[in-house]
DNA sequence: GCACCTACCTAACGTTTGTTAGGTTCGCGG
DNA sequence: CCGCGAACCTAACAAACGTTAGGTAGGTGC
């Protein structure tokens, strides 16, 4: 019912999306899901919250799979492949957060902020790590830019497609870790 | 009107956009939007079109103003400021195109596929140009990469803050040239 | 065998939505 | 002064929505 849900989210927003069509999606009735949830919002909630769930599960298992990891680029790669595995491997869930998180009314966002806060520092404190270089207050900059590199995919990434998630993962890090570079040049030879 | 439309566009999506919402917000009662337009489809069909015309139009501008510029990183970060002035800078049609494109119904969002395609072939052919080193097959994922880029700055940008649309212009171009030109490298070293 | 809980259904409620038919106001051209 | 069209309003329509009250079937524990 959860995953009904999400994948009702990522085709078709917050509003459009009807609890009469989850239902039928999974052979109940509207009515049902009462039963389950006290409302609308508190549903969506938790397809949101299982969203980030995903994310930071992967980033975790990344961290301390990589934990004895010297190349910071390899470590940075493997993050990336994670938020793309959670995005087209792991379900609907973290999808539908990416595509439908603000399609969603207010009461829900800031119900569901202080998980994704947590996530976004996470990243931070990698990028952090991987980027000692950068001025500090460049850095959340940084990281939307990433995020804005991964989140995007979904728009138009095909897994099965010639290009495969490990090498889009590549991709994307190597651009992000050149262009970031080049910005430091950039500035400090000004 | 058009503009109310946009602008509740941008705060809500699609769905959750009322008829007497857009209708309040100019003055007028819910029903009078029918001299108008046929349809609330109608509506947002005009509201998204003049989204892109605002992009295409700036495109244009620049295109002409820079026909005999050399260097092609200066003639690219142009485009770039153009877009993201396009985003902050000329109401707020555009921004309800990229943030609530994806929100509005199939019949709406095929309508709008044609403009949005010769856009996007202005980029492809404006990147052909500025890369001539890169694979044709690569072209557009560099272009999804770059819009990427630009797009999600109206999620977390402030034009009134530090960075002033110049700067986070020279940011992108500079962020994405060099990324691209990394990668390439890698390729043929490979 | 009785009590109880979980999972579901039926049927309706009040509200909101896009939409429409018919009427009003106002300004301009002849 | 008359006619006409543009711009708007009123009032209502059917449909769809989230939500709720009350009821039913089946399983479990004692």
């Amino acid at each position: 019912m959860l995953d009904a849900a999400a994948e009702r989210l990522v085709a078709q927003g917050y509003t459009a999306t009807t609890l009469r069509e989850i239902a039928a999606d999974i052979g109940i009735k509207a009515g049902s899901i009462y039963h389950h949830f006290e409302s609308k919002e508190d549903l969506f909630i938790e397809v949101f919250s299982r969203g980030i769930e995903v994310m930071v599960d992967a980033f975790v298992d990344v961290d301390t799979a990589m934990n004895g990891c010297d190349r910071e680029s390899d470590r940075l790669e493997a993050h990336v492949r994670a938020h793309l595995g959670a995005l087209f491997e792991h379900g609907s869930f973290t999808a539908a957060h990416v595509t439908a998180f603000f399609t969603a009314p207010e009461e829900i966002r800031s119900a569901i902020v202080p998980l994704r806060d947590d996530y976004e520092h996470r990243w931070n404190a990698l990028l952090a790590d991987v980027l000692p270089e950068l001025d500090s207050a460049r850095l959340p900059i940084a990281r939307l830019f990433l995020f804005g590199a991964m989140n995007t995919t979904i728009e138009w990434f095909d897994p099965t497609g010639d290009l495969s998630l490990d090498g889009l993962a590549n991709l994307i890090t190597v651009q992000f870790l050149e262009g970031v570079h080049a910005l430091n040049l950039q500035r400090s030879t000004r």
